[in-house]
DNA sequence: GATTAATGGTTGTCTAAACAACGATGCAAA
DNA sequence: TTTGCATCGTTGTTTAGACAACCATTAATC
């Protein structure tokens, strides 16, 4: 098998293992009947923290940009999970805010996702796991 | 600012280092006026290391799945950097060549890899780009 | 040697990301 | 108060990934 010169470059470790970690979660959560990605879970992730926020305040946290968070919402909003409720005091403004459905998702989720990260970290000390997730933040800060 | 609850999940911070890991390149390697994307970057890379070889061997070193490979080259080959040319022995095979412009990239795009990579390294150790490494390895094999 | 299985590649369909450009609402300064 | 600017969100377009289904060619099995 052809060995890739850079294969130790980071940049296609990530992107390996950002396509590895999402195609697990995927099939993990579809094997359990339930219908949302990663990124749809990322953004139900932060409602159920705290609900009713703006579509900005959801970019931010989940480090996407607007339009990508509004056909995210819309998926959301056709799978009647979320839906947008009009701000009064500021027009412009839709709050997003999870139906009884959205927050029903919360716990088998919540659980499929830890079994999820057991999996994933299995045999890694947390020594390990703090200086990689410093060694990636750097990496961002870096780069911005 | 909202703060998620599990911010901390390794799948977000890997989704968002790969995510500006791919900004990053994007924006370096349009100034410098060579339009090509982090993932035509990766099959070139493979090609420099050793030309001609199956669409299939670029499936497995960059992880990706067939379908993407054969869009991936559709791209490449329309850009005029690569061109498929069929087995004599095996009528089923395409081996993928680079064309004298894809060659010529080479040493331009491998200066402006490694730019990016020394900014992205930038105030990280030997020692801990080693332990992430190895975690991250880790990662992609429990979840396989 | 003919039928069946395996392999290499393509197409169809869906989801998602990035960037640019736009529309609507709110705010501030002249 | 009106003009101009900033903010929130949407739409358009391009690139890409995953999975399923498919076709062509080769290999294996009987």
């Amino acid at each position: 098998m052809v060995q890739l010169q850079n294969d130790e470059l980071f940049d296609i470790l990530a992107g390996k293992i950002s396509a590895t970690i999402n195609r697990t979660f995927l099939r993990t959560f579809t094997a359990e009947g339930i219908d949302i990605s990663i990124e749809q879970w990322t953004v139900l992730a932060c409602l159920w923290n705290k609900d009713k926020v703006t579509q900005q305040t959801l970019c931010s946290i989940t480090a996407k940009d607007k339009p990508s968070m509004t056909r995210l919402i819309d998926k959301l909003e056709r799978s009647n999970l979320v839906t947008r409720v009009s701000d009064h005091n500021d027009r412009r403004i839709n709050l997003i805010h999870l139906t009884n459905k959205g927050c029903a998702l919360e716990q088998k989720a919540t659980e499929l996702v830890q079994k999820i990260v057991s999996k994933a970290l299995n045999n890694i000390t947390d020594e390990e796991l703090n200086i990689s997730r410093t060694v990636l933040k750097k990496i961002i800060t870096n780069l911005n």
